[in-house]
DNA sequence: TGTACATCAGTGAACGCGCGTTCACTGATGTAC
DNA sequence: TGTACATCAGTGAACGCGCGTTCACTGATGTAC
C-alpha cells in the first residue's frame, strides 16, 4: 500500500536529514495546511517554503512542480482516511449495520476535520488525478465499504448487488460530507444526527429485497 | 424568484444596450464559459473582458468585483437546475415513484452537462456564499425534492419525515453526481444506470416505515 | 585516522507572466427646453 | 426641429503583486582509499 518511491524517508524520519532535516515531509505538511486554510487551490509553493523555512527554490529539489506535492498530500491523506475506515469497521461485530455505520461515520469524520483536504482529495486535480498509486488506494478504500456490505449480506465481494449496493452507500455518505462542509444543508430544517441518518440509510440499502 | 435589482436588463434584452450591447449578460456567459472550461477558479476577469471583446477594466462598470461576476453564474445556473427539475417533475404523475426518480435525474444531467458550473455553484466561494439570494434558490431547488416526496408518502411538506427523506435522497443524488463528474467511479466494478439507480434508491428510502 | 573527492540539499537572485483594480479620459446616447 | 447639457458605458495606460520556475552557486555530508 505505502510505495517510498522517490522519498528521502523510508519508514520514520531518520534523526535528521541531510541539511534541513526532511524538508519532503515538511512541505507536504505546510501544504496540507495551507489547502485546509485557503482551500485545494489557495496553496502556492512559495508560501509553503516560507512556512517551511527554506527558499522558494529548494521544493523543487523533492518535486518536480507544483502538482507532484500536491499528489503527496492527496497520497497521505488517503492513507489516513483509509485508516480511519478499518478502525471503524473493526470496532463493531463484523457483518453488523453498525460496522457500516462506523465505516460512513469515518469518512464523515474525515470531511469534517480536514474539509480543505477533503475536497482535494475527491475533487478534479488538474490533469494528473489518474496516477495509479491514488486510484489503488481509492480502490482501498472502497474495499472496506465492499467488505462491510459483504458481510452484511453474507455475499462475496464480487457480488454484483453487493458492489451496486457498496455504491449508493457511499453515494449517500458522500453527498453528504459534501453538504455538510459546503454548508448547503441549510436549505432543509430537518435536524441531522450523522449516526441516526447512516444507521438508517444503512438499514434502508441493505434490506434483503433489493427490489421488490 | 427572479430579482433584477442592479441588471440593467430588467426581463428580456432590449433590443442593444447602450454601447456594447448588453456587456453584463455577456460577461456571465463568458464566465460561464471559462468556469467550465478551467474550473472554477481558472476563470479570470481580464479572460472575460478579453472574450466579451471590451477592456480589462469594462467589466467594473457592471460588477465590483470578480466575486460579483460568478454570483451572477450562480445565480443564473440556479434557476436552471430549478426550472429542470420542476420540469422534471411535471413529466410524471403527482406522488409516483417515477417523479422523484425523474428531479434526481434532472439534477445529476445537470451535473453531467455542465461540471464545471455545478461544482461552482456547490462548491464554497470565498466568504459571500451567504448571499441571500443565492440561499432563496436553494431552497427552491430543494422544495422540489420535498414536494415530490410529501406526495409520495401523503403527507404535508413541513412535516419532519418528509424533510428527512427528502435530504436523504439529495444527499445520494448530489453524492452520485459528484462521484460521476469526478471520475470517482473507477473503483466499482459495477456499472451505473443512473435511472435504474434513481429508481432503486427512491423505492428504498420512501418505503413506508422509516424505521421497522 | 586522514585526505581527496563526489554528491546533492538548499541558496538567493533573477526571469517573465497574468492578474485585479484604479484612474482620468472620451464619446455616444438620452433628455430638457 | 435644434441646441445644450448630463449621463455613463467603455478605453487604455498604469500600478503593484505574488506566482512558478530556472540558474549558477555553496557548503555540509558521506564515501573510497
Amino acid at each position: 500500500m505505502a510505495d517510498d518511491i522517490n522519498s528521502p524517508v523510508p519508514g520514520v524520519t531518520p534523526k535528521a536529514a541531510y541539511h534541513h532535516g526532511d524538508l519532503r515531509a515538511q512541505l507536504v505538511a505546510a501544504v496540507r495546511d495551507l489547502v485546509e486554510t485557503y482551500g485545494p487551490d489557495g496553496f502556492s509553493v512559495s508560501e509553503a517554503a516560507r512556512r517551511a523555512g527554506v527558499s522558494s527554490a529548494a521544493p523543487y529539489k523533492h518535486f518536480r512542480d507544483r502538482h507532484e506535492i500536491l499528489r503527496g498530500v492527496v497520497s497521505e491523506a488517503m492513507d489516513r482516511l483509509f485508516a480511519g475506515m478499518e478502525a471503524a469497521a473493526a470496532a463493531y461485530p463484523v457483518g453488523s449495520l453498525e460496522a457500516m455505520a462506523a465505516v460512513g461515520q469515518a469518512y464523515v469524520d474525515f470531511a469534517k476535520g480536514e474539509p480543505g483536504v477533503f475536497r482535494l482529495v475527491f475533487g478534479l486535480t488538474e490533469g494528473h488525478e489518474n496516477a495509479p498509486d491514488l486510484l489503488a488506494k481509492g480502490e482501498s478504500c472502497f474495499g472496506v465499504v465492499v467488505q462491510a456490505v459483504a458481510a452484511c449480506l453474507d455475499l462475496p465481494l464480487g457480488d454484483r448487488d453487493v458492489q451496486r449496493r457498496a455504491y449508493m452507500l457511499w453515494s449517500f455518505v458522500h453527498g453528504h460530507s459534501f453538504l455538510h462542509i459546503d454548508m448547503k444543508t441549510r436549505v432543509t430544517t430537518a435536524e441531522i444526527d450523522d449516526w441516526d441518518y447512516l444507521m438508517t440509510i444503512s438499514r434502508a440499502i441493505l434490506a434483503r429485497p433489493a427490489r421488490p
